[in-house]
DNA sequence: TTGGAAAGTCAACAAGGCTGACATAAAATG
DNA sequence: CATTTTATGTCAGCCTTGTTGACTTTCCAA
């Protein structure tokens, strides 16, 4: 892998890939219309449940690390607590979120996914999953490589970290 | 580029690349957080003017092709009229676009960008080419080609269909 | 024991989606 | 020419999800 000395000119094998305005313009709005594609499965069947991507993103998150806190969740999510515990106190009263009180402090709540929560997150994730798999294998192994790695490029410091955190075996 | 029989797993090299649950909700979640990033420049800039990211897309897309009607930026954006009208309606107020009615079809407004328009647009617009393109650069031309293959792969047909549109060169 | 962190609550507000209904002008069609 | 369809705009009202600000309760820790 060379790299030119150009500012916008990178060599790949034996073809040049110019990041010329246009070349990123393509970039950003593979991301813009790609966000859609990715989002509008799960999107359907919030739907049917009365609920909105706040509560899937709640619902994901939960299910990931369960027993995390509020204030976890908080920092990964980006909202305030008065948005994020709009969303909470909805998937509690419907029974799809447990709001245990810490042991060691009782002013934590820690959260989980009761056996009705872990339905819909399975609903939820199968179907954004399999979008992600046939996109995964259309695109090819190193294609998928490759966009990890643009993607973890992109993110801001703080939720690389949160990412990275997520990791089970490296 | 060799395709295992098995469901789940891809050969990259020499190294195998298992598409477990787990390894596609890394990929989930990848876009979640990158996409954060990749709205937080311009998100800062339209707080500033006080904008939202609606005004954002509606900008970008009549750059993109000046001339554009409001029926087609309704397909591209997918959003209802009564959504793009609010957006527009006041961008043409504050004097960033400029709706000419059509001289083959006077129905139809074709939409442009003004001076103060063009200008918002760059300043948008170079914020989310630097993130691209650092990111594009640390991560590697190879990995550019994977990360585009891949989101192009996860669009819904119609949005493809936009996205392969907006080429200028191929 | 007191300060401050964690969490919850209430109120108010805004952006930006949505639907439904209606108006207007112009093109297209019979 | 009459009718229908299309493109657009607009008003009213609703929802989700974000925001800020103020206030309370709980309770850990210095």
């Amino acid at each position: 892998m060379t790299e030119r000395g150009s500012s916008a000119a990178m060599v790949r094998g034996d073809s040049l890939l110019f990041l010329t305005d246009d070349q990123l313009r393509r970039g950003i709005e593979a991301m813009f219309f790609a966000y859609r594609g990715f989002t509008a499965d799960p999107d359907r069947i919030l739907i049917e449940h009365g609920y909105g991507r706040a509560h899937h993103r709640a619902v994901h998150f939960i299910n990931r690390t369960p027993g995390t806190t509020v204030n976890n969740l908080l920092a990964i999510l980006g909202v305030t607590k008065q948005s994020l515990n709009r969303v909470l106190r909805t998937l509690v009263e419907d029974g799809l979120v447990e709001a245990r009180v810490g042991k060691r402090d009782k002013r934590e709540r820690h959260l989980f996914l009761t056996d009705a929560g872990k339905e819909l997150e399975q609903a939820l994730s199968e179907a954004q999953r399999n979008r992600m798999r046939v996109a995964f294998r259309n695109a090819g192994p190193e294609a998928v490589q490759g966009f990890r790695a643009v993607l973890e490029e992109m993110m801001d410091p703080e939720m690389r970290r949160q990412y990275l955190d997520g990791v089970d075996q490296g």
